[in-house]
RNA sequence: GGGGCUGUAGGCUAGCUUGGUCUAGACUGCGAGGCUUGGGCCCUCGUGACCCCGGUUCAAAUCCGGGCAGCCCCA
């Protein structure tokens, strides 16, 4: 499928991405503030699609939505010794109230568990009070000492749903995992963007987390994106926020728990994995606008070319889709072509006197940009199908490109030169010793994402770990990352 | 964490070495008007900036110090 060329897209991802969300306009990053950023009427709006599908699968599996306080003292921010040692670095502090010293020191929450989880005690008295699931849309705050950059390395992450859940029994919590890990699955499914899910090495764990499941994508630049994460806790944050349950039984347990987040960084990907060197290039279930529909008025035909719009216009709307008329009168059709095409528009319908004389109007995808004509009386029924066909094809396509992303290494050198040469992923054979791993990630200069969770043990009988040579018990994977 | 570079209208860019002629630009955007409209038409008029604070100086976009912000490289 043709469309546009992918050349600033492939060759200069940086530059195509701060481009795409500063002329859309999705994101400002002009505010004074290092690693922040706003999002604009446009951008919150797909920003807003995106949580709705989050927010329905969430709800759909038995989720409810809450609130939590922003503000966490520092007593309980430090309460698990192992989160509090991951996070410590990167906590803003809330140290004055005007000019009064605070006696307890607030955080600005870096994530919720150490907020929420007292509650939990509270909330959680006898086994009829599990399993609890929940979760929230809030911004939460990290103090990067990397170079920031926009959406994808922020100081406020200000698009981050994190659900929470507590469970009776170790079995039960870890069967939400592996439900977790559907969810994700199906709404990156829904949004089109590729994945690979991988359990992340003990290294690499949530601080507080057992097991970590992390979802990365793989970016134009052959970068590889984390873009959801599936924790199971165990009950080291229950014992240290002492919440028990009361068994049939009489007695008392901690609960087990899990946890698992999204934040904008799926925007990012969703904006990157289907861009083109024209802009956007949206899903239609995600794009806020799913048709414009363009006039195309030559001197004299004005009214007549206009009413037709209102007519196509009005019965799209009528027929569930989101669609938005064009009449500007100040800008040429090609003008209004790019604009709407770098806002990611899947299907511009455009009218004009032929198409008035002749009883059609014409439809152009935003992915191939193929034109073609159709009765003006089955327009709506065309879009639809036009819908169906990109959205196939949007799927088909960044799935097909990540593919040629992921790569086998048998050696080291190989791995490396992969890694140099494309970047991407590269998959191994691993003996599953921390030692091998990391000196394995400075050996090629890269991250080990982990072993991809479909086979976490399965290899073959010969397979031998890349680093030491010894029977390799586990596949692995490393990528450059962001 | 270490090092380097940068900051001029909404965007992009020149000027900075050697302080004064620089309230710069045939660009783009934005506003008004005209002419147009099947892929960024054209014309006229208008609009807008030297990151912040301090210092040096008769004089600072330019030199110095600090802050804030951004980019790049290394760990």
């Amino acid at each position: 499928m043709a469309g546009p060329e992918r050349k600033v897209w492939s060759e200069n991802y940086s530059e195509w991405f701060h481009k795409v969300i500063s002329e859309t306009p999705i994101y400002d990053t002009r505010y004074p503030v290092k690693g922040t950023g706003i999002w604009t009427p446009f951008g919150f709006r797909l920003r807003s699609s995106v949580l709705n599908i989050i927010r329905e699968e969430l709800e759909r599996t038995g989720h409810d939505e809450v609130l939590f306080p922003q503000l966490i003292p520092d007593y309980l921010l430090s309460r698990e010794s192992e989160h509090i040692r991951n996070f410590e670095d990167e906590v803003y502090w809330v140290t004055h109230g005007g000019k009064t010293p605070l006696d307890v020191k607030l955080a600005l929450r870096p994530t919720s568990e150490t907020a929420m989880y007292p509650i939990f005690k509270l909330w959680i008295n006898a086994y009829s009070d599990l399993p609890l699931k929940i979760f929230q849309v809030v911004s939460v705050f990290r103090y990067e000492t990397k170079a920031t950059r926009p959406m994808i390395r922020v100081r406020e992450v200000s698009t981050f749903k994190e659900a929470h859940t507590a469970h009776a029994t170790r079995e039960e919590a870890e069967e939400q995992v592996r439900t977790g890990v559907e969810v994700y699955s199906r709404i990156f499914g829904e949004l089109k963007i590729p994945f690979l899910r991988s359990v992340r090495p003990d290294w690499d764990k949530f601080p507080g987390a057992e097991r970590s499941v992390a979802f990365d994508t793989i970016m134009p630049d052959g970068k590889v994106l984390q873009i959801g994460t599936v924790h199971f806790l165990g009950q080291n944050f229950s014992k240290a926020f002492d919440i028990k349950y009361m068994t049939k039984e009489g007695g008392y347990e901690h609960v087990w728990q899990t946890c698992y987040g999204i934040s904008e960084r799926a925007i990012a990907a969703l904006i990157s994995v289907h861009g083109d060197d024209r802009g956007l290039v949206l899903p239609s279930n995600i794009a806020p606008v799913q048709v414009v529909v363009i006039p195309i008025v030559y001197k004299g035909r004005e009214e007549e070319v206009l009413k037709a719009c209102v007519g196509a216009r009005d019965a799209l709307q009528s027929a569930g889709i989101r669609a938005a008329l064009d009449n500007r009168r100040d800008l040429t059709p090609g003008n209004k072509y790019y604009s709407w095409e770098m806002k990611g528009v899947p299907v511009r319908v455009e009218i004009g006197p032929r198409d008035l004389d002749a009883g059609t109007a014409v439809i152009v995808r935003r992915d191939s940009l193929k034109k073609v004509q159709v009765q003006i009386g089955s327009l709506a029924e065309a879009v639809k199908e036009a819908f169906r066909e990109i959205d196939l094809e949007l799927g088909r396509r960044s799935r097909d490109w990540m593919e040629t992303k992921v790569r086998k290494a048998s050696s080291i050198d190989e791995a490396k030169e992969e890694l140099d040469r494309r970047g991407g992923v590269v998959e191994m054979f691993w003996c599953g010793r921390a030692s091998c791993g990391q000196e394995l990630e400075k050996a090629i200069d890269a991250r080990i994402l982990g072993t991809p969770y479909e086979d976490e043990i399965a290899v073959g009988q010969d397979a031998k770990c890349i680093l030491c040579g010894e029977v390799a018990l586990k596949k692995i994977r490393a990528a450059r990352s962001y």
